[in-house]
DNA sequence: CTCTGCACTGTAAGCGCTTACATCGCCTGC
DNA sequence: GCAGGCGATGTAAGCGCTTACAGTGCAGAG
């Protein structure tokens, strides 16, 4: 079991040994803690050097009842958001001198506990949450939080814990995208959301973006948006489902002129709808998602798109749980942070904007 | 420093205190490492239930001289590949046992090895690296290979270190699509790269998918295959540079009746172009892509692509470097996986095929 | 010339868990 | 009735690093 790179691996002792002094003083001379005479000093560190000393973390963590390492649990790690995040996470992390714990729950909130517990018994110091977006572990956090483990929500509901949250704030993204629909003319608006997922996933976001978009819509006069259903659906694919359900829905006798997808792979997946029923885009329908993914500035049209501030998101949400650990006691904040709105072809913007090209006015299938 | 949550964290002693035994029967009562005696056993765990006990597992890895944890260094973690190949390796990792410390690079080959000094202060039972694909840190790697670091190279060129490796067969994908075109009935066919990254980073990527396939065009008596440039561009996003490179290219006097994309980001872009210039796909160039994206399905035509098995190799990648840190002493090995190929509408696939319902024949802009 | 102070070094007691070794009954076998 | 064995428990010495507490010796102050 033990694994044969520590075989003679070097410790303070060994270096001690060899230079004839105690382990105290090579602690003092390498980690900078104490005096140590200038020869004394030079000795060690070629010693160390020679010998390829590496200091043993664990050790130094047990010490320090202090791990430098921060935990990560996530729900998911394919997408380009999250994976987005999550980098910059590690990266935003390692600037302020902690490493990262990754533990991936695959949207199994049972699973999400068992990994929680499993970092804390690795003593990270602190944990940063993209859990599943369903309440089953409420009171789970809720407890951790009384037992005073530092964490951070990401990106994520927190369903009635007394913890940080930094998020985009989707409710703003939805009335972004609102106005901007109507400011282009739409009055007949429709919202796409994914399909039910198993555990009601996504529901916290999906909410919220329709909160935005209605409340627009309400505060202009105009009726509630048409959502796009069934969505009660096995297709995992978000752009197949989109496909799908759209042209159910259409086939079903839904008239729109705008849509908001309440995310860009389901737009994907509608837009393809959309023209093979002979609509144009964006004449006959302005179309508006979310996540501003690359494939947006690939496929034609160009969709318009909100984009979360990603990086943004990872670095105050990494600093908020240094903060944490470095002693701030404020009470819990919520950040939220709204997602910029870009214009492209799908609604109306200059289809000659986006990088590919020149492009004719609308686009048909 | 010390963070608020291990105030009266408790431990072995504890417990031990609370029913009045030694520390070691403690031990023994919940790790199950010797015998002992019911009632005994009973009231310890009643113990550590009430108080919830939480082993700490820095103590333990220290004692044992084994963390189970294996260190993850990635040059990038955005794409789809490489985090669905992540996610699959923390999923296999925990599966035995494991956890996973995750740190990313972005690429930069320096900030590689300050990670992986990281990774081993932390006392990491065994590496698996996605490192970025140039060849800066040979010597290094090779140095930990001697120092007896179990590591194992997933989907990456090892250049020259003597240590296991996972990774797709991009050769025989290659070859694969080379022989799909021909078969296809293409004569002129094109190979599209990357642009040529800073620091050479998908060099042996390409190297090795456009050696592929000039082999199935030479045994076939076909040319080889015209390259696709030009590849020095500060365009960073792939479709973008594609797009923009197939067009000078075609500019340029290029001519082709079939195209091998280095990744499907490539052949969007490069379609684009494509169809722009009044080119029938597939029906006077088909084109076939690798990496098997969602968006092939949504993007008309649909691509045709190769797909890596992604799981797989993460689980091989995991497995192989834990049969390593159990023991095994067999040499170094290389397992190369060929990638499915998956023929769609691009390449005269037939077009109702996917999922996303039928279309016309051919497809043009 | 003694005293104070500081630069330098060492000793030892942890951090929380592990484990080799020792102890003490008590049961079984002859 | 006693050796041997085994079950149940304890003692203590680590794992590698940290740190409070003590020492040295030597400078400069008084």
């Amino acid at each position: 079991m033990t694994t044969t790179s520590d075989e003679g691996r070097p410790r303070l002792a060994t270096i001690a040994a060899e230079v004839g002094v105690s382990v105290t003083t090579v602690h003092r001379a390498l980690f900078h803690t104490g005096p140590v005479a200038a020869h004394t000093r030079e000795a060690i560190e070629a010693s160390a050097a020679r010998l390829g000393y590496r200091p043993n973390l664990l050790a130094r963590s047990l010490a320090h009842r202090r791990s430098a390492t921060l935990g990560l649990v996530s729900s998911l790690i394919g997408g380009h958001v999250t994976s987005t995040i999550i980098g910059g996470m590690t990266t935003s992390a390692r600037a302020l001198g902690y490493d990262l714990m990754l533990a991936l729950s695959d949207g199994r909130s049972d699973r999400e506990r068992v990994l929680v517990e499993g970092l804390l018994e690795r003593a990270v110091d602190g944990l940063l949450l993209l859990p599943v977006d369903s309440d089953d572990n409420r009171e789970h956090y809720q407890k951790l939080v009384t037992q005073g483990v530092p964490m951070v929500f990401v990106e994520r509901h927190r369903p009635g814990v007394t913890a940080d949250a930094v998020a985009t704030d989707n409710v703003e993204g939805g009335r972004r995208a609102g106005e901007h629909l109507l400011a282009y003319g739409c009055r007949r608006i429709a919202f796409l959301p994914p399909r039910a997922a198993p555990g009601g996933h996504w529901r916290h976001f999906v909410d919220e973006r329709l909160r935005g978009l209605n409340a627009a819509l309400g505060s202009a006069g105009a009726p509630a948006a048409a959502v796009v259903g069934p969505q009660e659906s096995l297709e995992p694919v978000a752009e197949i489902y989109a496909y799908q359900a759209m042209r159910e829905w259409l086939a079903a006798g839904g008239e729109l002129d705008g849509l908001f997808a309440c995310f860009d792979h389901l737009a994907h997946g509608a837009m393809r709808a959309l023209l093979e029923s002979g609509r144009r885009l964006p004449q006959d329908v302005a179309v508006v998602g979310f996540d501003d993914t690359h494939t947006d500035q690939v496929l034609r049209p160009y969709l318009t798109s909100l984009r979360q501030p990603k990086l943004e998101i990872a670095e105050r949400a990494v600093r908020r749980l240094v903060e944490r650990l470095e002693g701030d006691d404020r009470p819990p904040q919520d950040t939220f942070l709204p997602p910029e709105l870009h214009v492209r072809e799908s609604s109306g913007g200059d289809p000659t904007a986006p990088p590919l090209g020149e492009a004719p006015g609308g686009y048909r299938a």
